[in-house]
DNA sequence: CGCAAACAGATGACAGGACATACGTGTCGT
DNA sequence: ACGACACGTATGTCCTGTCATCTGTTTGCG
């Protein structure tokens, strides 16, 4: 098997699996791991329209999460207003529940980075994350990631309308 | 951002991203990645039950395949037989078609992967597939992809039964 | 033998992701 | 002012992946 290959094949059975973990962690909290993503960002980026949460998702790279932001909504986590100068545009925040929840995520994401500190201990951590890096940050997906990185970031997109 | 964190979110982007150009290789061959392995275990190792197929995949670890197998056989690319002596037991196998599939499939593969050598080019390979490896082999879908490797485990399946 | 337990697989239900397309709103050129 | 266009969001459709549950088959024990 070629090391790519074998590369690509690794980064999809610790996805799967990570995910799975995750979503055991988060089921008793009744939400999903991308559920959890959005409610994150939500709270660290403040409020957003439906594209700008889309630019700093990983999951969901391609669309608008409409759907993603409608089971938040109707579970009372999001609340969607609709901007007052120009009505295409949604001011997506946390509710004070989704707040409260948010606090009982991190709690639950924490165990899973437990279980992964565990499995990588001995392992050179650094230099694997610098490679994926570099092909992350080729993509959407890790640009969304580069964004939540960079303070600036919020207030280039404050600047913009 | 925890270290472990960015770890999980790297592995979602890039597996994501990864899907992606690998769905688009694949969309004029009318099927998808899943798809794509399934055949691709069905034809490293020969005939095989709904359960050993699973136990093989990466993706769809937890379940019995039968659904992902069903429009493969639909497309006329797998062959599902029963067997005789255990009517319990199916015997999946590629067809012509499925064979002759299989052939592109690789080659679109393989422009994927000419893609990610550039990106991870430079970069410690060897020591990152280490990492994921350590990680992934804590897990069924990790322990699927060891099995594949494994030239062993064909003949302890057919032992088996 | 005969029936419960074990096992392989199928199926129902639901959230996700991805793509294409539709809809509503604002912008801009004429 | 108005009409084409651009843009943000919504929706239809399909396949995936997960869990729970159901069906059908074999095994094995009383």
């Amino acid at each position: 098997m070629k090391v790519v290959e074998e590369l690509r094949y690794l980064v999809l059975a610790i996805q799967r699996e990570g995910n799975r973990l995750l979503a055991a962690e988060l089921r008793p909290l009744g939400i999903t791991p991308s559920q959890a993503e959005v409610l994150r960002v939500l709270r660290d980026h403040g409020p957003l329209t439906l594209n700008a949460l889309g630019g700093l998702l990983v999951c969901e790279t391609g669309n608008s999460p409409s759907r993603l932001v409608d089971r938040l909504v109707a579970q009372g986590l999001v609340k969607r207003g609709i901007d007052k100068v120009d009505r295409r545009y949604l001011a997506l925040s946390l509710t004070a529940e989704g707040r409260a929840l948010h606090r009982r995520i991190v709690t639950a994401e924490n165990r899973l980075h437990r279980t992964m500190s565990t499995l990588v201990a001995g392992q050179p951590l650094d230099e694997t994350i610098a490679t994926l890096r570099a092909v992350a940050d080729a993509f959407p997906a890790g640009a969304a990631l580069a964004r939540r990185r960079d303070p600036e970031y919020d207030h280039a997109l404050a600047q913009e309308r």
